[in-house]
DNA sequence: AAAAAAAGGGGTGGCGGCATCCCCTTTCCA
DNA sequence: TGGAAAGGGGATGCCGCCACCCCTTTTTTT
């Protein structure tokens, strides 16, 4: 069973990032710090394999390079054998080399950093290589959250409105059907479920 | 149904928030953007009753004051007849101020915002208050995932190891009962469950 | 010694999401 | 004018979570 740490003072973020590890490392225990003393108390109590840390934390200056590299040292001192991942929330990529040269295997950035990418990340480190992820200027599709709609509905929505234009929607069910490994005559069904009840609730976006 | 727009260009962030706002405004329909021109599109193609904005967004520079301020302005400007949360990463008690001149109805640090607190910032704004949550020196209480553990079994861990010392196990699944309007018998069996299964783990906490 | 708390099991029905397979009509466009 | 794409349904089994109910034994408390 692999075993994580998040240490991140702001509880959504948290929680999100545990789940994220949650999903891409599945069984595995997953634990969370708010604050540098409790983190180095679990990092005492335990052995983990992977420790992510924003370098931002109460008690510190987030703005003060001196101390986020300090925070970052301390965890890392206190993990030796662990692999370390550094989000923040203002990418530096002084700093990003600076925790390299403290030991650490990751440097990404909040801003860009959306579900399901953090695999991304660790297969990048797994294969021996320093993860650099600084904020892109990004896509800007806007995300949309409809009641009713079951999570499988809500993906072939996403995916369907952020398709090339002239993309026929067979296309689109194909390839939702290659990621999740599933036959494409159930997103088919799942987009015409979604479509029926956007529909009912007069909410179908321009789209289709 | 209620219609709501979260602007946070950190995307778990907004995720996140997306998702609080879906569990407390039930049968709500929650839209999310990144950027602020992709955030005034959305606010022009339709109505929000509510919208809730990080001041540090892409292209703008989260350190300067005035910048934080333009965001807001912009925001509120073009959602006049919404009500209004800011939600920020550095509370500043004086840019609390200068939100509430614009029109600001809440705002919230993120550190220290955790799930289901959102609900309590809603109520204080309907009641016509001002809600101002700036964060707070928080209990250190590490947060615990475990593999194979559903949500209401980690619910009924997390209760039983911040008890106050000397309670009785009685009182904390009766409190739990309470909060979600179910059963005690059955707290206590979501309880007797996950401590079979971290016994079966060997990872049962100290706390028993 | 009696009572309460804790530990450790068993089984039940309901519900919702997932994934599959089936049917039909309409529309597009090459 | 065909065939592909798209729109619109119904029905199925599986599985996991939820909430409830029942049982026994051991430990602690009083």
């Amino acid at each position: 069973m692999h075993r994580a740490l998040v240490v991140e003072d702001q509880d959504l973020m948290r929680l999100a990032l545990m789940a994220e590890l949650r999903t891409c490392l599945r069984d595995c225990y997953v634990a969370g710090a708010q604050a540098l003393p409790v983190a180095c108390q679990l990092l005492e109590e335990d052995q983990f394999d992977l420790v992510i840390t924003d370098p931002g934390l109460p008690g510190f200056d987030p703005t003060s390079p001196e101390d986020r590299l300090h925070v970052i040292e301390t965890i890392v001192g206190a993990a030796p054998n662990s692999a370390h991942i550094v989000v923040t929330g203002s990418d530096d990529e002084d700093e990003a080399r600076a925790c390299r040269l403290l030991g650490v295997q990751g440097y990404v950035c909040k801003t860009g950093l959306s579900q399901g990418e953090l695999p991304l990340v660790l297969e990048q480190i797994d294969r021996g290589e320093f993860s650099l992820r600084l904020s892109k200027p990004h896509t800007p599709n806007p995300d949309l959250r409809f009641p009713t709609l079951t999570p499988r509905e809500h993906e072939i929505i996403a995916m369907m409105m952020r398709r090339e234009p002239g993309t026929k929607r067979r296309e689109v069910f194909d390839e939702m059907a290659n990621q999740l490994g599933i036959n494409a005559a159930s997103s088919e069904k799942y987009y015409k479920q979604a479509r029926a009840k956007l529909l009912k609730l007069g909410r179908l976006p321009k789209g289709l």
